[in-house]
Formats: C-alpha cells, sequence, structure tokens
DNA sequence: GTAGGGTTAG
C-alpha cells in the first residue's frame, strides 16, 4: 500500500493555519526549520500563506531567504499579497517582475500566476497594467490556457468597460464552466442599469442553460440583479421560483438581491416577506431592508430592524447609519435619528463620515431644528461639502428662518461659485424679504 | 497532492 507523503500530512503544517499571532507563528516556523520542513516547497508555501495574512513584511523575510524559490512560492505570495493587503499590489506586481526578470529557464509564470494580477488591475493604478499582462499570457502560456486565466482577463476588460473584448474572449472559450458564465453575466450589469444590456442578461441566462452548465446563486444573484433594473417583477418572481425548485440556497446574496429585486418593482410587502423567511441575514440583508421601509415612507417599521439588528448582533455598517437616519429623517423621527447617529461613535466606536453627518443635517433640518443642524455643522471635525449647506438652506426656506438662509447660502456660493443656481436662491430670497437692491446685485454677481 | 477566476444593500 502507497503511504501518504509525509510532508504534506506533517502536524506542524495543520498547526499553521491555527496560528492567530505572529509569536504562535514563529514558534512553529522555528520547529519547522529544525525538522527540515521547512525546506520544502509545500511547506513553505503554507509558511508563506499563514505569516503573509498576519504580518506581511514576515512573510517577505522569509520568502527573501529562500534559495531559488519556485514559481509555486512566488505565486503564493502575489495572492496573498493581493487578497489580503491589497494596498501593498506593488509587492505583489514586484514580485511579478522578479519572475519575468530573473533569467532562469526553470523559472517562468504559469497559469496560477495571473488570475490575482488580473484581479489586482481592476483598481487604479493598476489598470494600465492589464494589456501588459494580457501580452504575457499570450507570450508565456500555451494558446489554450485554462479557464482560470481566461475568466480572470474576461472579468478585466469587462471591468474597465470594454465589454466587446470581453465577449469576443468568452466566444474564443471551448466550454465555458460555471464561473466563466458568470464572469460574462456580472459584465452585463456594470454598465449602470443599461436596460439593453439587463435583458440581455436574460437572453445570456437562456443560452447558459442550453449549454448545460447548471447555474447557481451566483448567477441567480446577476439575474435577479438584472430583473430589478428592468423594473421586471414577473421575471423577478421566476427566479425566486427558480432559486426554490432547483433548492439553490437561499444565502445573503440571494437573499438581498431579491428583497432589492421586490422594493426597486415597488412591493415593499414581498420584499418584507422574503427577508422575513430568510434562513440567514447579513448586514446587507438589514440595510436593503431598512433602506426598504424607509423609501417607501415607513421609517418606524425600519428603525424596527435596526433595533432587531441591534439586539440579535448583527454588525451594523456605514450604509446601516445612512439608511436608519434617512428612514428617520422622512417621517420626523428627529430624536429617534439623533441617537442613531450618536451610537456610531458611542456604541460602535466608530468615527461618523462626512456621509453620516450630511443624513444628521437633513434630518435636523428638515424637521426645522435648524440652530441645531447648524452647529453640527460648524463642529463637524472635517470640512463640510456644499450638500450639507444645501441641507441646511432647504430647511431654512421651508421653516422660513431668513437669518439661516442667508448663513447657508453664503457657505453654498462660497463652495460653488459656478453653480447659477444658488445665485437664484440668493436673489429670491432677498427678493422674498423685499430687498430689491441686493436682488440686483446678487444677479450681475451670477452673470 | 500544494496556488488561481464569478455574487448583495442607500
Amino acid at each position: 500500500m502507497k503511504s501518504a507523503n509525509p510532508i504534506f500530512t506533517h502536524p506542524a503544517i495543520k498547526l499553521l493555519s491555527k496560528c492567530k499571532t505572529l509569536n504562535t507563528l514563529k514558534q512553529v516556523h522555528g520547529h519547522m526549520i529544525t525538522t527540515g520542513l521547512a525546506l520544502h516547497t509545500y511547506p513553505l508555501s503554507k509558511i508563506l500563506l499563514s505569516s503573509s495574512v498576519l504580518e506581511l513584511t514576515y512573510a517577505h523575510t522569509i520568502f527573501d531567504h529562500i534559495q531559488n524559490p519556485t514559481v509555486f512560492l512566488f505565486n503564493t505570495l502575489i495572492s496573498s499579497v493581493i487578497t489580503n493587503h491589497r494596498c501593498q499590489t506593488h509587492l505583489a506586481f514586484s514580485l511579478y517582475n522578479r519572475i519575468i526578470l530573473s533569467g532562469d529557464d526553470k523559472l517562468k509564470p504559469n497559469c496560477f500566476t495571473y488570475p490575482s494580477l488580473f484581479k489586482a488591475c481592476r483598481s487604479q493604478p493598476w489598470v494600465q497594467y492589464g494589456s501588459v499582462l494580457h501580452a504575457h499570457v499570450l507570450k508565456f502560456l500555451e494558446p489554450e490556457c485554462d479557464h482560470f486565466v481566461q475568466a480572470s482577463l474576461l472579468n478585466f476588460y469587462a471591468n474597465c468597460g470594454k465589454l466587446g473584448v470581453a465577449r469576443y474572449l468568452f466566444e474564443q472559450i471551448n466550454k465555458p464552466d460555471l464561473a466563466t458564465w458568470n464572469s460574462l453575466l456580472t459584465a452585463h450589469t456594470r454598465n449602470d442599469a443599461d436596460s439593453c444590456l439587463s435583458s440581455e442578461v436574460f437572453r445570456l441566462f437562456n443560452e447558459m442553460q442550453k449549454s448545460l452548465v447548471r447555474p447557481n446563486e451566483i448567477t441567480l444573484v446577476v439575474l435577479i440583479g438584472a430583473c430589478a433594473d428592468l423594473g421586471a417583477l414577473y421575471h423577478g418572481m421566476w427566479a425566486h421560483a427558480y432559486v426554490i425548485r432547483h433548492c439553490l440556497k437561499l444565502n445573503c446574496y440571494v437573499g438581498t438581491s431579491l428583497i432589492s429585486m421586490y422594493l426597486k418593482c415597488g412591493c415593499l410587502g414581498l420584499a418584507y416577506q422574503t427577508f422575513d423567511k430568510l434562513p440567514q441575514r447579513d448586514t446587507s440583508c438589514y440595510n436593503a431592508m431598512i433602506g426598504g421601509f424607509a423609501i417607501h415612507g415607513y421609517g418606524q417599521k425600519a428603525l424596527q430592524i435596526y433595533e432587531k439588528m441591534r439586539i440579535l448582533g448583527v454588525l451594523p455598517d456605514n450604509v446601516t447609519f445612512n439608511v436608519s437616519m434617512f428612514a428617520c429623517s422622512g417621517v420626523g423621527l428627529v430624536d429617534e435619528g439623533c441617537k442613531v447617529f450618536e451610537s456610531i461613535k458611542e456604541v460602535y466606536g466608530i468615527e461618523p463620515t462626512l456621509e453620516h453627518y450630511g443624513y444628521l443635517v437633513d434630518l435636523l433640518a428638515r424637521a426645522g431644528r435648524l440652530q441645531d443642524a447648524e452647529k453640527r455643522i460648524k463642529e463637524m471635525p472635517m470640512k463640510p461639502k456644499a450638500t450639507l449647506w444645501r441641507s441646511l438652506f432647504a430647511g431654512a426656506r421651508i421653516h422660513g428662518n431668513v437669518a439661516i438662509e442667508k448663513v447657508a447660502l453664503k457657505h453654498l456660493l462660497e463652495l460653488e461659485p459656478e453653480t447659477s443656481d444658488n445665485y437664484v436662491f440668493f436673489s429670491n430670497m432677498y427678493a422674498r424679504v423685499n430687498k430689491w437692491e441686493y436682488v440686483n446685485r446678487v444677479k450681475k454677481a451670477g452673470s
């Protein structure tokens, strides 16, 4: 009987993934050095992976001490940098450069090198390197490179708006697999809900079914999103039924997309039914439902969901705070909205963002608590944007407070001297209080 | 035998 290679099954390797601190990891690493285990590629890759998650510089130090690292080890570190330390992407590219410039015939990039690099190329400033990498794929890999590389290439082009190229690449793929189909479908949902592209999702979904690739939860999330963009309620309900009929998991992604689809189609009741029946709910599910109640004018209901979230220990995020305050704002639940704002720092230890202040000011200004709103703007730690002054201005105008209206407009004109609307507001305000000489002056300034 | 691609909310 063939016994398992002890290098792959060594207990120290299992221990590595359980290390929660760098110190414990160093102990295991030390043990692996003394036993000679750290000389082999497989255990080394596990050390690199675990250490790069905890402390990237430590992983780099280990890597730099490896004599002639194999492409396998390069790939391990490249993908870990991109997955766990996105802001250090430059390190991944410099590792890649070391492969390319090594001059070593044995060290060449392979199929595993590219997918994570293409993923990195989806955000700036790395987008420009995508086409260079594409050239490298053609240079270093066999013409029939595998589905992972093809799908990541497709995603890269789709992401930078080159849908035509993405579709061309898809057509070159022999028997696209599930993830490749999903990549193509996703590519059609990126262009700001273009309705032609959303209908194309339906056609592609049919093609996919004909090709006998079975859609999964991700496919359905994309399909349901397309239904939402088109406001196609019956298609959306069909997709919902498909999930149930094909025993797909009603996970948080599927759940959130269904809730959002029902809301966009104006069916608050169906959205809530779906939310209520979800076997699991994460922050996004709650955000969608709170936002849904808020938009439909059920502030109290929205707050109940927010409260339920708190009781069940589901952590809110920035969106939760925004939609909850928005819910309060719409129905004049001022104190409740202020409580949400205060809890951001006091309960969750998060520093409120400019956007949070925006919702707070809107809430106070709409309710006529203009001095409070003004005070909040003046006391906020960051420079207020024009939108905040606009909220204050709108509140002051509705509640007839000319003094605050004037203050808000002055700031608006300072921040947006090019926006002619602000001059119109200003001259209208003076006209309302019969200060005609100012009206003419403002008109001149704005022209 | 070890590494890589696709999904949600205001």
